[in-house]
DNA sequence: GTCTATATTTAGATAGAC
DNA sequence: GTCTATCTAAATATAGAC
């Protein structure tokens, strides 16, 4: 069974691409209204989708949401996967870091999309919470290789320090809507894993 | 005109602390659940309150949300000020760091109290967001200065650093249900303030 | 298999009783 | 001044038409 890039297929094939369309739409209002906020006519309307025709594709909100935090999970593994390119796991570490300061006026008018939805379903125990726990994962874990690959015993500890503080700079930046918050935090963490052994 | 320890009476003085339990309700249930999921309905109930009379004391749930908020105000610059008994700079803001650790569990379970407010209200674009703002600043004005007492020059951006390992950590170690994951970055920001000169 | 009209629920808010 | 019964609106979800 062949995956398309849009994504698993609709039940059928006969609707192309409104399932994707549905995910993308959830993706990005999600990300923008917070998760309670976000109704799903709005989604339906985004993705030009008849309102209430939502419920064929999936069966409740939480499907959606569900389906949307994975669409999030492909994103950001295929950001971590573009890393790879560059050669020494500092280079790669400090590409990620970029990644965050190029995103820095994004961050500062909605936040990181990974953070500020783990904050909103963190308050819930479901599986949505733990969908949000396995996205967070992600770059930590792939953090902690390039530490280790550096050598570094306390690679788990670096990792979380790291992530920490591009996550809390996201949240200062957001509140302050101030994108040279996380610039400026940026280059800090740039000049700390240049510092590093 | 005399302020009790109970805050802004009501109306009258008819109901004594009714408004009062109202406020601590919603702070509590606010964090708890979050702004969006949380109803009047459960606000009232727990404050022991008639339901829907709620209306007698806030005319929206957004007065009432932001009246939480300031109570959250008064939380922080109480603690704040509960620092100034230690002597040097250096010590108060590792007693800063001590409170964060102190308050792990709790920040595992439901996040920190103003970080997940922040992260919730930033999304809109209204005197709620600007109200978390203001919460956010207050730790960080606090711990500017007394990075500048240090003699610091980069005090405004020591700050922000500060504040950010700090509000990432308590993120992740919501994420992940993880209160040693926050003492651990406690730890080292506690080491990070030792190291400073 | 696909989609729409409608039902159900529940929130926030108010008019008016006490 | 205080509180309650009720309204309105809007969200999620479903039965059933096409």
């Amino acid at each position: 069974m062949a995956k398309t890039a849009q994504g698993a297929a609709a039940p059928t094939d006969r609707a192309p691409g409104k399932r994707a369309r549905l995910v993308q739409a959830a993706k990005d209002l999600l990300y923008e209204q917070g998760v309670e906020r976000t109704t799903l006519a709005e989604v339906a309307a985004r993705a030009d989708v008849p309102p209430g025709n939502v419920y064929y594709y999936f069966k409740t909100k939480d499907d959606l949401v569900e389906a949307a935090i994975a669409s999030q999970r492909e994103d950001v593994e295929s950001t971590l996967a573009g890393l790879e390119t560059h050669r020494t796991p500092k280079a790669r570490l400090r590409a990620l870091v970029r990644v965050f300061i190029d995103a820095r006026e994004q961050v500062a008018r909605s936040g990181c999309p990974q953070g500020s939805l783990c904050s909103e379903l963190d308050k819930r125990a479901d599986r949505l919470s733990d969908a949000c726990g396995e996205l967070m994962r992600l770059p930590i874990s792939w953090a902690e290789r390039q530490f280790a690959e550096m050598g570094r015993r306390d690679a788990p500890e670096l990792a979380v320090a790291l992530i920490a503080g591009y996550q809390g700079a996201a949240l200062l930046a957001n509140t302050f809507r101030d994108p040279d918050l996380l610039a400026g935090e940026g280059k800090r963490l740039e000049r700390w894993i240049d510092g590093l052994s």
